[in-house]
Order: C-alpha cells, then sequence, then structure tokens
DNA sequence: CTAGTTGCAAATCCTTTGCGCCAGT
DNA sequence: ACTGGCGCAAAGGATTTGCAACTAG
C-alpha cells in the first residue's frame, strides 16, 4: 500500500484509490470509508453500521464487515483488537498507539515520542520479519473512575 | 522465542493462592493451571482444553473457559488478545512482550528492556488511571516466511 | 456485457449461561 | 450438610459465507 489518502476525501478522491487498487468505488464503499475516517473513537463495525445507515439506509452489516475486510486487505484502515470481544477499526494511519478503557470501552490515541524512537531487541531480527509494532495501555478513564467514586 | 522467565508461580503458591481466594483447590483447576503454566505458546481455551483432558478425560471445555476467566479475575493469568478470532492465555506474570505471527498464529515471548525503562508520555495521566501496558509485534516467523518463498 | 458487489438469510465459531448433580470442607 | 464447582445442553453474539440480484465501467 503507498495511495495517500487525505483526511477530508471527496468521492473522486476515493475513486482513484479504487481505481489503483482495483476496487470498485461504490456508495456504500464511500461512505463506510467517510465516516470511519471522520470518527476518532474507533468504532466497531456495528457502530460504523448504524452511522452509514443514517445516509445510506439500505446499507446491510455484511457490507460493513466485508468492506473494512477489503480495506484493512489493501492497508488504508487498520483494525484493533484491544478488547476480545470485537474488532475496533481505526482510518488514522499516522503512528500513535492507543488507550483503552476496561469499563467503557473507549479507546482513544496518543502519541509516544520516545517509543517510536526505540528499536527492537536484536533477538527479535532472528525471530522472522517484523511488519508492525503497537502497544495498548489499559485502565481506566476519567470518567469511568469518576462513576466508580460515586457509586 | 528465547529468554526463559523462569518466575511462574509454583503449585504451593496456587495451592496457597486458592484458599486467599476463597476458591476450592479441584482437580480441574490444578490441572488447567498447571497445563497453562507449563506451555510456551499461549494457548487458548480450546487448545488447553484438548491438552487437560489428556489427563482428565472427564473435564469439560466450559470449565475451562470458567477456569481461565476466574483466574484471570484473581490475576494468576493474563489474557492476550493479539489476534481477534480467540483469546489466548498466559501465566507468566513477569514483564515481558509478545511477537505474534500472522500467518501461523504463533505467539512467543520476548523481554525489550529499553521499552519497560520508558514512562509514558505525561498526556496519558490526564486520560484516567493507567492499569497495564503492552506491546504486541507482529510479522512473520521464519517457519512460515520459509513455506511463503517455497510456495 | 461482465466481473465485482451487495443484501439477505443462514451458517460458523468462540464464549457464556441456566440448571441439576457432584465434590470439597 | 453447605456451598461452590462441574458437565451438559442451549443460548448468545460477533463475524463469515452461499447465492441471486444488481451496478459500475
Amino acid at each position: 500500500m503507498d495511495t495517500k489518502i487525505p483526511s477530508q476525501i471527496t468521492f473522486d478522491d476515493f475513486r482513484e484509490f479504487c481505481n489503483s487498487a482495483k476496487l470498485k468505488p461504490t456508495h456504500q464503499r464511500f461512505e463506510i470509508y467517510r465516516e470511519l475516517n471522520s470518527a476518532t473513537d474507533h468504532p466497531s463495525a456495528e457502530m460504523l453500521y448504524q452511522r452509514v445507515k443514517t445516509n445510506v439506509p439500505s446499507v446491510s452489516l455484511e457490507t460493513v464487515y466485508r468492506t473494512l475486510a477489503t480495506f484493512e486487505q489493501h492497508g488504508i484502515i487498520v483494525r484493533i483488537n484491544a478488547f476480545g470481544d470485537r474488532a475496533r477499526f481505526d482510518a488514522n494511519l499516522t503512528v500513535h498507539q492507543h488507550l483503552a478503557c476496561t469499563n467503557c470501552l473507549a479507546i482513544c490515541d496518543f502519541t509516544w515520542t520516545a517509543f517510536e524512537k526505540l528499536e527492537l531487541p536484536a533477538q527479535t531480527g532472528n525471530w522472522g520479519r517484523i511488519e508492525s509494532q503497537q502497544v495498548v495501555v489499559k485502565g481506566l478513564c476519567n470518567s469511568c473512575l469518576e462513576k466508580e467514586s460515586s457509586a
């Protein structure tokens, strides 16, 4: 993957990406990408489905799943397995890490420059070919901490 | 891959743990814990079930799930969500990170001292209370790389 | 027209739960 | 005996798939 996607894309931009990826630039794909790209909460397939439905009432959850899988294979989105129950997705391809609340399951981004500068220990090179590395920091977000203390 | 980490809890510890946690030290629980504790491949519930069955043929998969959940709640094992499809488990409580092969789904440990010395960026303190942080490094293990090149 | 996509329904797969029986203290 | 745990069967919930209709190029 290589095609650079600006943060706000038009249907024409999307069409261009689809052409280079040999994908049909359908209405559904465009809306799913646009919705994910404008989200900051790392939605699940179901969450995304609900949002896309407001613009494309006829869209199906299966299409959302299939489209997300396609996008992931083409490297324009990333799947986040912070929690075991459902996959979460992210269209932000810049290097960043995630904070995940184990109570409300909110996920948010943060940058960790010191980490990004680190090199993997040499031994990992003997294991195979590294393709990605990701930190997930878990805890309780402020809002859940408040609820906890007032309970 | 390498880095043998010898500090896993012993059976006396486990017995003691059951007492202090007010859990009945049943045959099943002992065997499930022992099997996980001696594994280095971060088995899933199903994998563990197959192994425990050789010693306790009557054990059920549901008991494995329930027992793992109990152990996790009591903090003597850790759940790993490296892949979205199934949870993997680890009885090694020492600080370490994971290498995960996206092809064969093997997971192995490695230590990353430089990472462990790092402090989280200050901004994360404003988010809430941090409870854990974990790196997952993904790629293709050597064995899968070989298969790929000979295919 | 033609191949790739979609929606629908059904299937899969992992995991959890209700319940009566069994086991450990 | 009491209480919690177990196995069984069934349910639940996320995700995938077969298929016929549809649509973009």
